[in-house]
DNA sequence: GTTTTTTATCGAGATAGATCAGTTTTATCA
DNA sequence: TGATAAAACTGATCTATCTCGATAAAAAAC
């Protein structure tokens, strides 16, 4: 990791991160103190598994995912994180340990924030702690449909499911690109790499997605929605 | 549904409830506001999916299960639930449906309690809304582990972790009674309900387990661990 | 620009788990 | 208390998915 071109206080990340933007001054300099920020290089853990959560973390420039180091070696990628999505709980509500881990998959610079702190600004604004929970809720509504679809819908569906995902609410277009690879779709739907590859160029066999090297590019949203809903 | 036999107040199963004991009379008024009872007999739905979420409920005696109703007539059970849960998050909170279902397995007293009532005391007592908030990531913390689960864990180890969350969870004890049936071991494992009386047998045949009728003996709990834990 | 390493791809065989059809047991109810 | 319905069980297929081995392509290192 680098410590170069850092953040200089939350003052400035604050018109950003939606998060934020319901804190007085006051207690803006509350979660700035003990804050700091880090830079890391594609493929460097950002946090990890196991450790205890001491700090949330909020990612101001790049690209990272977040997943769970399951069973015999397996991974299971929650989310992809994009600028501005605060990282750590439930963790770090609990006085916990982290139970996923979070790596770079670019270049990326976040803030660590001390949880102590988070939660006194939690204490004193009830407005911040309302949509810090409604935060949470969504974390969770997301981890109900995505236990559902894994462990309900099959390989096709499943790959949807992803496609969808990814196109729709990471990367906001058709394109899905190159920093995602057959790994990370597989690791993200819960099947061998193999099987991944196979259903994706059965897709574009049927002219649903086009493939470019890594590049996928969504042809016919409506069919993947389809295949989505029926499993 | 029948309406006999109802609670009277918050301020009695405020003893028992663990979440109400940081409230004051006053806050605990205002939950009790509005507050209704109702009983159900065994196999009345007490929350549907899909409606809207007004009310948290809590339940004061007797047993129920919470399920999502997924694709293709599937349903996934969450939790089975026992006196003083609360349920009905994360869709109250987000002022949204209810993303799952949950229905009485035995005769049921419930407390349905106004989610807006709920919201102003969680704004007036922060240590009511940090325990809230420990308790929703409680929840997202178990929703991780099971997909995980379900995900990564072949029929083995997952009939393993449900006998050990019923058992250790929820019946405190090595007998899991006969209210729990075949197909919700199955729903719970996401298997089909075959699948799960074979593997039920052969734990069975290998003494980790006694079948006595729809009654379940653990006898070999160390083994059912090393079986979870192997996947 | 060549070598090395990683990643993607594909086919064939192996397997976990589902489905189905039929039987037995248990629960329900008139 | 018998009749009927609902679960529980079992063996025989069938199928989705994994694994493995081998190759091709792309990226990284030198």
């Amino acid at each position: 990791m680098n410590v170069e071109k850092l953040c200089v206080g939350c003052d400035t990340c604050n018109e950003k991160a939606p998060l934020f933007q319901v804190l007085s001054d006051e207690e803006l300099k509350m979660v700035n103190k003990d804050r700091y920020s880090v830079r890391f290089h594609e493929g460097e853990v950002i946090l990890k598994q196991g450790t205890q959560a001491s700090y949330y973390i909020s990612v101001i420039e790049g690209f990272a995912k977040m997943y769970i180091e399951g069973h015999s070696d397996r991974k299971l990628i929650l989310d992809f994180i994009k600028p501005w999505k605060l990282v750590g709980g439930p963790g770090a509500q609990l006085n916990d340990k982290h139970r996923y881990s979070v790596v770079a998959v670019q270049e990326t610079l976040v803030c660590f924030i001390d949880v102590n702190n988070f939660k006194k600004v939690l204490d004193t604004n009830s407005r911040f702690s309302e949509q810090f929970l409604a935060m949470c809720s969504g974390n969770y509504n997301r981890a109900l449909d995505r236990m559902v679809g894994l462990s309900q819908k099959q390989m096709h569906g499943r790959i949807s499911d992803a496609l969808i995902y990814l196109s729709e609410e990471i990367y906001l277009g058709t394109t899905i690109s190159a920093e995602i690879s057959r790994q990370d779709i597989a690791d993200y739907t819960s099947m061998s790499k193999d099987s991944a590859i196979r259903i994706l160029k059965e897709f574009e066999r049927d002219s649903i997605i086009n493939l470019d090297g890594r590049i996928i590019e969504i042809i016919d949203s409506k069919r993947l929605h389809d295949i989505s809903q029926k499993g």
